[in-house]
DNA sequence: CGGATTTTGTTGCTTACGCAACACTGGAGA
DNA sequence: TCTCCAGTGTTGCGTAAGCAACAAAATCCG
């Protein structure tokens, strides 16, 4: 379910188009908008054929969303959040990612849809929810990681948004250290008393 | 025979897998030297199967040669010498060209050993003889442009290396405004006296 | 409104690429 | 010397991608 298991490597043709249309849809979406951009303007910019287009995503909106995942993930990579273990430090730089990455996107999307968001709300939830519950899963666990994962993915959102939203925020680094207790909290639950 | 025809569209595929075979190729070499570099380097870097590679080249050395004249080509079409016709600034222009590549390239390539530099004179002149050739085909021809097309591009080719041998050579516009005349008369005794 | 272009998905067939396995060569080292 | 090992080419088979053609929407425009 949403596995981040790069363990069954994919072959690398897959993984090669997938990647010339993200980087193509990028593109021409930054030039035209992306209601206004088709399947084959998307398809002649990454050297694709629009079939191929198809076999990989339904229409532009699941590529969308494919888009949206990917640079996250790549987010939480770059801080190698993703291979680590739990400390105040990493959930300090996981806040911060949340933060910084729904900042970048809303100010680069224009307008910010409704839709738009929702994808980008769902994305990211869902990925720090795994991230969190695998940093539980490894210490002694005495509540549900899943639970505890899920409350944490949602209130860092609902700060996260709360903040980017904030006409005039403090820095991200003090706004993530005054909620930091707050989310620790929910993960300190599973440690041992 | 050396068709530089783009015309027969090739299969994007094919064009994607050299580019790539290609641009890995100019990276591990920069890194390690040619000499000390495999075929496995190569298209790991490119992310392309071993099998693959030898579907388009027989070996290293054929990639090389085919490195080195499409970054001649690049040369070429960045200054448009593809798609004109003949003038004395054109003329002018293809002589830079050649000696700025060949300056840059044994600078580039250490030691600028024999069998390497015999293949960027090789592919230089194909090159060269051919674009001269079109030009002159466009004029009125009294001679054959095949001849004068073959003279033109040892010449320039010849001084261009002794250009860029010359431990303290001017600089390449003067060089080059130096031996136009050499060089136009081959293609001028074509045109109308 | 109505015709004319685009776009969208979909399909059958061809071709290029990935993969694993193979035999072969040549160089390094006990 | 012999073994080991890393690199080289080559092969057969499975799969992803290219292509042309198609019907069905959707969009444009006089």
């Amino acid at each position: 379910m949403l596995s981040t298991l790069q363990n069954e490597k994919e072959d690398p043709r897959v993984t090669r188009t997938r990647g010339l249309l993200e980087k193509a849809f990028t593109q021409v979406v930054a030039e035209k908008g992306f209601q206004s951009v088709s399947v084959k303007d998307i398809t002649n910019r990454a050297g694709v054929n629009r079939a191929t287009f198809y076999a990989h995503f339904s229409d532009k909106y699941e590529l969308l969303d494919y888009s949206i995942r990917m640079q996250f993930r790549q987010e939480l990579e770059k801080r190698t959040l993703n291979v680590c273990t739990f400390s105040m430090e990493n959930l300090h730089a996981l806040i911060v990612t949340v933060c910084e990455f729904i900042s970048t996107a809303s100010s680069h999307c224009n307008p910010p849809s409704t839709q738009f968001e929702s994808l980008m709300e769902t994305q990211v939830k869902a990925q720090v929810q795994e991230l969190v519950q695998n940093w539980i899963e490894k210490l002694d666990t005495y509540i549900e990681s899943n639970m505890a994962a899920t409350a944490a993915s949602w209130a860092i959102y609902g700060l996260a948004l709360g903040w980017s939203r904030d006409k005039k925020h403090p820095p991200v680094d003090a706004f993530a250290e005054q909620v930091l207790p707050l989310i620790a909290a929910n993960v300190r639950l599973s440690q041992p008393a």
